[in-house]
DNA sequence: ACTGGCGGGACGTCCCGTTAGT
DNA sequence: ACTAACGGGACGTCCCGCCAGT
């Protein structure tokens, strides 16, 4: 037992991973197509071509297997490309230059790969529950950064609401790509943004 | 056996009726306290004084315990109370006072009632799911008002986007609620639109 | 609810008792023909026509099914009879009479029926595990019945001599019909015993 | 590579076979204390310390380390005694000093040792399962045993009896000694065969 | 040679929803 | 009309025994 905590670099360690992303990509595209509860854990293991025992070996309840923690969050590295824009930007526009950031050299696998979690995030309802944390979170995360840049209070009603029409925007575009894939989501909210920032008047 | 045919609108009609309303009010408390895979029927049955059995007899499945169809959605009576704004209106506005007028006359018992199942509708993960369509119909039925309203294509970006930003927004605020019962909600939405109209500027 | 403790006559009860029997019987024919261990809990609920489910109903765990607590264990009976013999008569006159007198009474179906019971509690592992106790209870119970009987200490080696040598050949007949099912078992021990007072010169 | 096909009697076969015999010695002392089927492989591979997988390499599956073949059992040698014994003796009197003669020359380690693995086999269930052969086997030898030194038929009832009563009262007191370790075995089946012998009467 | 990881499978719990009995 | 009993099936735990990797 020379270190427990080392990489793992062996062909063991290795094989492991595989085998749990592996198991978890075909829960989780079993419960997109067909529902979490209408997916049973046997058929995860066929699809995973491995055996039941194994899929509780690397996740002890159905439930984790939709826990995505571990994974970061889309919303999360929003937040951090948020407080790293210039001073002088008002919030919508540090938003919407943030949001750009994110994706700016983001590999079009990796973005596909995330994109497909988040989505399934918002339509499969055991998935919103274990990842409704994270949603309550960037909206307070993304109300204090905007206190912070504006030099309010976080509990101002303007602040607030700003953030929350951030939010919800990105969230109702988000959501709205989830039924429709054609969609180019990055250029979506930045126009959705910019117009926002425009005066938004219709 | 006399007036069998009768709509039957008797004594014992009536008490069925009200065993189905304990019944469903006891499901959806449990639900929200402790979840809904996590309450059993045979809990609810207990909450509700009745036998396992007799659940099942007003509700097939336990699934239709946590179905709200036959209860107006608040969205759908903001869709409706939308249409009817004066065309005057910008659409922020039109959206504005189409929420307002919708609680004006609602009794306050009313009013808390539909927002405990309306919060349970987005924090109890099978009621999302159940009602996923609704919040889906409904930024669909607003975009149509909007372009309407504004005689643009339904397809044009900027009413797309003027519908999803009002739709996030209120689903923002209205999320808030739910974690922050002191709130007034209806005051928190005007606010946040009033200033979405002017301009956001901050 | 009138009364729970009662002989629940109804056709209902009835019934239950019956499918209750039918289990056990089916399992204790399973572990008889091929072992208690390779016989699974699915196997007994087919062979009694009933889901594994209704099987677990009846017996919570497997060992449930070899518990022959609630039968009247023949030992058990020996040492009642062996009880109301005359104080005139030796130790082993009086277990041989009783012995008798426990069969003499008994109709054929029943006698087989428990024979095959107690044999099974001799050659199935987990059955003699699970009335163990009976046998060395009811070694103790004749041990005091013998002391009772002749005025002596339960702790003298003498008594215990003679409780082990009529436990023992006791034991050794029973345990020798279940391998030879021609034997009148009830002959043969009279026999040994009427040998064994006799003086057992050899 | 010298010498691969000798004896193999070096320091390394004699390590082999001390891990194995620390194996098995933890494995019965471990079914004896909490029984065997709630002992598992793992808490003997750790009493053991070793691995589980080296427990199998030493015993292909579970149950053949509750097997005792290949120890010679007591009952083995007290029927190898009782045909040394001198023919002028009765059956009875033949069976007590075989029975002494058993242990006359045996050291108090190996006794207490057997003694132990004896007490095993008939109260671990498994092990009643894996050696009642030995029982029903001895019983039919010191049948024939008796038949042989009384010059009467096997079959005859006589000379059954006295095997059974013989075989009975020995087993029960062994019996008897597993729940009482202080008792004097051998002390005690001398005293009873001696009491047997002379009539039993009380 | 040793062991970590896996396959297969039993057990036992729980629960939903149906059916037969009261 | 009401309910006890049951069927079916998923989950999750555990464990034995094998096999590939170190």
């Amino acid at each position: 037992m020379p270190d427990q905590n080392q990489p793992a670099s062996g062909l063991r360690a290795r094989k492991k991973a595989r085998t749990r992303n592996e198991i978890q990509r075909h829960a989780l595209r079993l419960f997109r197509e067909r529902g979490y509860a209408a997916t049973t854990v046997e058929q995860i293991a066929e699809a995973a071509e491995v055996a039941p025992s194994t899929v509780f070996r690397y996740f002890p309840t159905k439930e984790d297997l939709a826990d995505l923690t571990g994974y970061h969050s889309l919303l999360d590295e929003f937040t951090k490309a948020f407080g790293e824009q210039p001073a002088g930007l008002s919030v919508v526009e540090a938003f919407r230059r943030a949001f750009l950031a994110v994706f700016e050299d983001m590999p079009p696998d990796e973005f596909a790969a995330r994109r497909e979690r988040e989505v399934l995030t918002l339509t499969v309802p055991e998935l919103w529950a274990a990842n409704l944390g994270n949603l309550t979170g960037a909206m307070r995360l993304v109300t204090e950064l905007a206190a912070k840049r504006t030099g309010r209070d976080p509990g101002d009603v303007a602040v607030r609401n700003v953030a929350r029409t951030v939010c919800g925007v990105a969230l109702a575009v988000w959501f709205d790509s989830g039924t429709r894939p054609e969609l180019d989501v990055v250029a979506e909210l930045d126009q959705a943004l910019a117009q926002l920032e425009a005066g938004l008047s219709l």
